[in-house]
DNA sequence: TTCCATGCAAACACTTTGCACCGTG
DNA sequence: CACGGTGCAAAGTGTTTGCATGGAA
């Protein structure tokens, strides 16, 4: 894997640092993780780690194809590894629960944009807001108001 | 108009005031606009009001269920009155430009979200990222960057 | 006359930037 | 040893909150 991380960096002329490592280990071991989680984690397997630099190489990483995002709340970017298999989000304003859905599923909507819009949709980095069931929030404690405001 | 924001207010307790009825109005002239542009627009067609307000009030409408969100960029909540048709949005991040699209023609994706995962999509709120042209942003420069990141 | 709503300013959370030093290639 | 990367601290955004005053019902 650090071989494929230097590799793609390499092809952007870029270099191959402990950081960008440890930062990448990190979302692949984290499956959906925010920068300050990517942070704390580097911070529990590894020395310390700067904040900016957190949010620097995570856009490194996106940019070289290595990672992608995904905006599961309001005010919360989650990173993840584009090595696990495509998905996009399902996320319940009730339990606040995400479930991630295979990207085929979506094959058919993403086909009647493209027919009537010429639309091409990133099915990866789409968010679906709704509900799984009639569960209040305090059901999973882990997982706070994801965007609130719409009418719900 | 005004009276079935007072009603509406009303019914949950809450009073009619000037600056609630400018920013609905606001809201409902300029179709999807961010709390700034609200207050914008607010400040073009009569007195001062506040930016907190503009806050405070875009929640309260959206609790009554006079309005809506959505989320177009990366950092900018839009707001648009309920009286629209319901629709969705496509972002495209080559030019920038946004698709408002009727929630009919999702309704087979929502179908099959139900079916799979017994979840309720909520459809007004969707925004599909994607690419709807070639063309560069320089095309339409008043739509910068909508949500980029994600390994365009 | 009672609360709700507003304005103002400070506080906030998250992200970006400038700059000097460090380390990869 | 050149140039990209990092840490640190400061500056930005966009949004929220506390509190005293103002106004709708």
């Amino acid at each position: 894997m650090r071989e494929e991380l230097r590799a793609r960096l390499r092809d952007s002329g870029l270099r191959l640092t402990p950081q960008r490592e440890l930062i990448l280990d990190a979302v692949q071991h984290l499956g959906h993780a925010t920068p300050d989680e990517v942070l704390a984690h580097v911070r529990t397997t590894s020395s310390a780690v700067n904040l900016s630099t957190v949010y620097r190489t995570l856009e490194v990483l996106e940019d070289v194809g290595l990672i992608r995002h995904a905006h599961l709340a309001d005010r919360a970017p989650t990173y993840h590894a584009v090595t696990d298999h495509e998905h996009f989000h399902l996320v319940c304003r009730n339990c606040g629960r995400t479930i991630s859905v295979d990207t085929h599923v979506a094959r058919g909507f993403a086909a009647r944009l493209r027919e009537l819009h010429g639309f091409e949709a990133d099915l990866p980095h789409l968010t679906v807001f709704g509900t799984c069931c009639a569960a209040d929030p305090s059901d999973h404690p882990d997982h706070p108001d994801p965007d609130p405001g719409s009418h719900a």
